[in-house]
DNA sequence: GCGGAAAGTTAGGATATACTAAATTATTTT
DNA sequence: AAAATAATTTAGTATATCCTAACTTTCCGC
């Protein structure tokens, strides 16, 4: 009869399609905003008329808010199940990487798949054996158990001033072929990086990355997330 | 237009059902024989109503030979996908005990969900990792990439005769209560023991293994499988 | 504040998997 | 070999998820 209980039923037997809602809902929405059918359709790759009938069915099982041509946002229980996904995710990311040697840019495909199939003991055990990992290989934080989860919003390097330095936090780790591309730039989690130049309409973003100097299109810099740095000869605070 | 063309797509997109089928399958006509429909239904806990459908798919699909009212066989196809997602299931044992800890009475529902989830090379990685294995925590034999297996029959504890020796080559995973009793009665695999006496009316069996005596039902006997010694004083061939 | 574009929903249909109840085929017993 | 029993299949439903096509609602520009 309580309610509680009955999200604990819910989230344990949510079948993988409610679980991949239930995250690119979470993905869209970060933080506050409601997610419109239109942007999770795009992002699980289905059509609009399809996002309907299952963000009812998820609404029915109180996981999420829902208010007809007006999207959907998470309740308490729908983002605490979104987190668990998410958590699985990137532990069995950070695992692969880290333990069986995964190359990075594969890891994401054979995880999307295993986190509905493992086990809380599993993932639980994955994290220990790699010593509990707060960021996947990507850079992407890992919630805990509980559900907390670091939210920040970093700014990407599209948008990141010409001039300014900054280290990489996360990249985007959905395309393998992008991932293998930005290895090769040497742009990965950690590395420290400073906008030169950004040529105008959309153009080429010049960047210094260690010693060398290569330019990305901004839809590549789109994907990419940075902690800007106090820059040097500027104002802080 | 090539069969082996088709084939090859045929076992990647199985869904889970259909790999529990072919499984369940493989187990009962092990060698040689048809599989009823009633068998199936049982080993996979549904109707026999619904094998009939599901069995019709496979059917179509290329890997199972049915005959209306006769039960079925698998097919070249249907036992070489049977036998990948049996390699899957052990490999996935073997590396949970192995490499997280696991303990064995928990690892096969555990593998049971996985099997269905990951990569080939997933699998790989996971075997090379703990050596190439080639039997799993419960003494399964673990197929090759290719689909060879070893296909030994080998004598239950309940049928072997009163003052023969064994050596337990392996028990039957399903049950994890089961498999909890007989590691407390030290029955493992790798264990010799001796029937000692066998009380009639499928009476309890006694043993000795290692310098203990005990008896067993012979309902668990029965999930107990032995590889016989040349027996002292006794012919051999 | 109207009219069209964009966004979203409903209607109707497909597929995969399971169920129960009823009908059919096979097997066993006498 | 007929009757009884067991095994199997078909018929008709249900659920979850997806689709396309048609309809409805919202929003935005003038």
């Amino acid at each position: 009869m309580s309610a509680a209980r009955e999200e604990a039923d819910v989230a344990d037997s949510l079948t993988a399609p409610a679980e991949d809602y239930l995250k690119a809902i979470y993905a869209i929405g970060r933080g506050s905003g409601a997610a419109a059918t239109n942007e999770i359709a795009q992002r699980l790759a289905i059509a609009p008329a399809s996002v309907s009938g299952m963000v009812r069915r998820l609404a029915d099982q109180g996981l999420l808010a829902y208010e007809r041509y007006h999207g959907v946002r998470l309740t308490e229980s729908g983002r605490r199940a979104a987190l668990r996904t998410l958590r699985r995710h990137r532990v069995i990311e950070s695992y692969l990487s880290q333990a069986l040697g995964y190359p990075w840019d594969r890891v994401h495909d054979e995880a999307e798949r295993l986190e509905h199939a493992a086990s809380d003991e599993l993932v639980d055990r994955m994290a220990a054996t790699i010593g509990e990992p707060e960021f996947d290989p990507h850079g992407a934080p890992i919630p805990t158990r509980e559900g907390a989860v670091d939210e920040t919003e970093y700014t990407s390097l599209a948008q990141l001033p010409v001039g300014t330095s900054g280290v990489v936090v996360r990249v985007s780790d959905e395309d393998p072929a992008m991932l293998r591309y930005l290895a090769e730039l040497s742009i990965l989690p950690g590395k420290k990086l400073t906008v030169k130049a950004r040529a105008p309409y959309d153009g080429p973003i010049t960047l210094s990355v260690g010693r060398q100097e290569l330019s990305i299109g901004p839809a590549l810099a789109a994907n990419v997330l940075i902690a800007p740095l106090a820059d040097s000869g500027r104002r802080r605070g």
